[in-house]
DNA sequence: TTGTAAGCGTTATCAT
DNA sequence: ATGATAACGCTTACAA
């Protein structure tokens, strides 16, 4: 019964600055003088109106300071479901690492779904415009994404993980080097002794498919390995199933790659099964690598391009929080597992 | 320079209520009617007012109506970082799943971190206490679950995915019926006609890992089997690479097993890769299942349990906003695909 | 049918 | 050093 009693007590609504004043004895204003310029009270009446803080268990109601500040201190953040056939994604590592930076500089991130780009638009700008979220945070951005442009338009703070190809709007971004991520993936493939090093990537038209594209096919001329790499240029959606038949075709080749180079870590998995069933034992007869670093690549050990997520997250952050404005690029950084770690079959 | 100007009307301040009656030229009062209680206004009236809202984009300001009912219509959520070693969580769709349902009830997603259940239970009471969220929703709840409890305690609304063991406190939760599912992978295996069927699972001491073996241990005994399944309970972590190590270890027995009933997903992934390499062909020499129906699943054809997770988000909604208590048991659904598909070898 | 006034909890400005 | 007052934008009695 004592616990019911306290559980009733406990239910009540939280405690305020005047339930504060009122059982320290001193007026509202010293407790918000205590909390705002503590130096401007007597230490003994601090000391005596931070106890009964503590012991009250008081906080600062966000509502009350939201309206008196005209500022959420709340970031939008737009969740997206799984894209059928894809293994999983590393947006979830990414809102971790978000929402750990949000919290160092007091800021709470929301979330919010839409199910394409024009209705995320309308979406945010109705957080925006009742005060749900100060800012928000992009990502995914495709080559021609109509947010960036949209939002400017709209008056709607934002920060991008990503960019767009159009380059004419002017925004704060923060992106990784796909095209390097990818390239350090072909030099450790011909420093293993590859020469033939297959590509399977997305259809043309991403922006990051196209650059990872290019990535592979300019340290591919770079290597001078141009004529063994001809026609090994798969593309096919973000799935393993596609990129297993994409395999297939490669490996069915009269010169087949000893390599392969996947866009993607879904795309490597459909190419790691492609290889299996071919009766090839990855690792030793052939190599790849994968993108992103998912945890599916670490329990399969495969080689995988690891953005650095957590550094992207707090550039973000401190964008958001007006310490920088317009484009910072990342590197990203192979991790090398059994997948790829052998040297190239003679 | 038509755009700078018109980003820079829209970069000002949200239009409030007033400006709408403003621009209306009618009392900010009327404004408010014809929001609250449309039926009070003359059609005219309100037809220019509503007109006016439309224009200006006008939203009701949050925070203001926060303070107002004393209520943020927030839900907290802790997002997890992935466990080391295992493939991949149903959490973001579980999220997913949430947001879509709140988004019906106009409430909002709010998320939080937190290293550990005690650390969890502070930032609960301190988004609590400062109205930044009304009530949370747990998930990954352990046998001797600290948190229910504990908010019970602290007045803290809550409902949970899961349920501890005690069972002493009383609090709304929704669970799946982890027992059935593993049981209905049994009953698919023994229908397919296999007797030696193993199970890899997590050690004891977690109420859904406990209750998955259980799944298995009654089915096993139902059908008959025990003396054929003797020995082929095998238990480690939630890590391919611990499974993997498990599968060798059954594999090796004078009597193997034909197939595998893994408590997770990953789980499978560990031992589908243990029987590729000891040379047997998946879904033909072996039948392997898992558990969460994770997209890492699809893309590896591997049969798994499926949570009736949209379900399980709406039936939450609705224990939050308060439509029922008391605890509610979802059934989930076993998907088959071509690791478990074909008849047991002889 | 429309307008007036009060209050939610906070912070900032100004007196005392 | 401390206390009174006003304002953020909204809703809801109540008065006109």
């Amino acid at each position: 019964m004592a616990d019911e009693a306290r559980r009733e007590m406990n239910a009540a609504a939280p405690p305020t600055a005047t339930d504060v004043a009122k059982v320290a004895g001193v007026s509202r204003q010293t407790v918000a003088n205590v909390i705002q310029a503590p130096h401007r009270v007597r230490p003994e009446t601090r000391a005596k109106v931070e106890a009964i803080i503590e012991q009250l268990g008081y906080r600062p109601n966000r509502a009350a300071q939201a309206l008196k500040f005209s500022a959420s201190r709340t970031i939008g953040f737009r969740i997206q479901p799984i894209a059928p056939g894809a293994l999983n994604s590393m947006y979830d590592r990414f809102l971790h690492a978000l929402a750990e930076a949000g919290h160092e500089a007091d800021r709470q991130f929301l979330i919010y779904t839409a199910p394409d780009a024009a209705a995320e638009i309308e979406v945010t700008q109705r957080l925006h415009r009742s005060g749900s979220a100060d800012a928000f945070v992009l990502y995914d951005i495709a080559a021609d994404d109509l947010r960036p442009a949209a939002l400017l338009d709209l008056g709607v703070p934002f920060v991008a993980f990503g960019r767009t190809d159009l380059g004419g709007e002017t925004y704060t971004w923060i992106d990784v080097d796909n095209l390097a991520g990818i390239a350090s993936a072909v030099d450790h493939l011909v420093h293993r002794g590859h020469r033939r090093i297959a590509f399977v990537g997305w259809p043309d038209g991403t922006t990051i498919g196209d650059r990872r594209a290019r990535g592979w096919r300019d340290a591919v001329a770079r290597h001078g390995l141009q004529a063994d790499c001809a026609g090994l240029d798969a593309r096919c959606d973000d799935s393993a199933t596609a990129a297993a038949e994409q395999a297939f075709g490669l490996l069915s080749r009269a010169q087949p790659p000893t390599a392969f180079v996947a866009a993607t870590d879904t795309l490597a998995v459909g190419v790691m099964r492609a290889c299996q069933r071919w009766g090839l034992d990855v690792g030793r007869d052939v190599a790849i690598t994968g993108f992103d670093d998912t945890p599916t690549a670490a329990a399969l050990e495969l080689s995988s391009i690891r953005q650095p997520i957590e550094t992207v997250g707090r550039a973000l952050m401190s964008a958001l929080l007006g310490e920088h404005e317009g484009g910072q690029l990342l590197q990203p950084q192979l991790v090398i597992r059994a997948s790829s770690a052998a040297p190239a079959p003679r």
